[in-house]
DNA sequence: GTCACTAATGACCAACTGGTCACTAAGCTC
DNA sequence: GAGCTTAGTGACCAGTTGGTCATTAGTGAC
């Protein structure tokens, strides 16, 4: 099974192996840290923008300006990849500390800062993609969340339903994700940072507390 | 470009082409009509367990228990297929017509009712799914759907703010039709259709109405 | 029966996929 | 600068995909 060297004649037409981009342009260094991270940010904004069925290891490496074979190297296949990019820690109900009255308030505008700073290609996006496109990994960590999230309520609303009501807030987010950063269209889609935190607060306070 | 007869005796092994199932059993008729509703019903099923990148034609094809080519000459390619199988018309929040009051009650009867219906396997699914992977096609059928909603409550809800608030009740039950038949874990996908109801109608109402 | 029409089949194809691996060459230590 | 380690490359592979098309065979009209 001897593998035949780069400047092989025979086959000169025909099964070009890699597709070279216009411009490799940059030398060959090393710097492994540097490239695991571009691969990294490549895959999350990929991931967020595609899914993971539709988005392929070689869109990852060309956005990162790598090679598709360096990625594999790196991460060793495509899911774990995917669960490198796409960390589970990424509560979407976070900083709930403090008191429950202003409870919905701190959701909404904790959603909004987070989903507003990566513009829209948060890990979440990626992560709710994913999902629908029936990606088992993703399916465990959305679940992961959503076991996390009802955890950290527990002890803070009280009252019975709270599984329900706690679960129906992230239905809630997710569906507004959907709208706005997935389907990208419609109401939900054209407000403002601001006046999406004033119309989702109410909801929230409504949904969480009845 | 000549093609090859049936049984040309080059490449005797490999290359075997279309696989065959276990079991052909069916004596080969015409049945144009039975084999296009096939098609169709086993399309919805397929997009909707796994979205549209996922699925594919040979395994539609399958179910159906017709061979792709079949497939292909009905409906000439997967988007296609797709646009007859999941229809625009499949508008979520229908039913609207009377007392507004019990408007939410309606909507939450109507939702269960028919995603019961179907076992979770509603082409309404199979469009978030498609969205979701990142297909124009249920991209463009979603739109259509959420414009249709709009236009349906403009003249039912008074009031300021009637666009986001139609848009919020779409995203929510985007996001619980999203726990309950994609994720399927959590409580709202353990609660019967009956609790569901019941959970719903008070936060439809808190968004729809304020 | 035979003929025309066309539903249905399955072999074929080109493109693409995730993944493998022989090779190449940076950059370190001595 | 020789030698080692290993980051990085790109040719290759096998399987899968959507799509094409020559061929086969029901079915109704005559």
């Amino acid at each position: 099974m001897r593998r035949l060297g780069a400047m092989d004649a025979s086959r000169a037409t025909g099964a070009l192996g890699e597709d070279r981009g216009p411009a490799p342009a940059r030398k060959r260094t090393r710097e492994p840290e540097v490239r695991r991270a571009a691969i990294l940010e490549a895959a999350r904004d990929a991931f967020a923008e595609r899914g993971f069925a539709r988005t392929t290891i070689r869109e990852i490496a060309r956005r990162a300006g790598v090679t598709h074979g360096l990625v594999m190297r790196h991460f060793g296949s495509k899911e774990r990849l995917f669960l490198a990019a796409v960390p589970s820690s990424q509560n979407l109900m976070a900083e709930v500390a403090g008191d429950p009255a202003s409870l919905p308030a701190r959701i909404a505008r904790s959603y909004v800062r987070r989903m507003s700073n990566s513009g829209g290609n948060d890990p979440f996006v990626a992560l709710i993609r994913s999902v629908a496109s029936g990606e088992e990994a993703a399916e465990r960590l959305l679940r992961a969340m959503q076991d996390d999230s009802l955890e950290m309520y527990r002890q803070l609303v009280p009252g019975p339903g709270l599984e329900a009501r706690v679960s129906s807030v992230g239905a809630y987010l997710i569906g507004v994700t959907f709208s706005r950063y997935v389907v990208r269209s419609g109401p939900l889609a054209s407000m403002s940072d601001e006046e999406l935190v004033d119309h989702l607060v109410p909801n929230l306070r409504a949904i969480l507390l009845g």
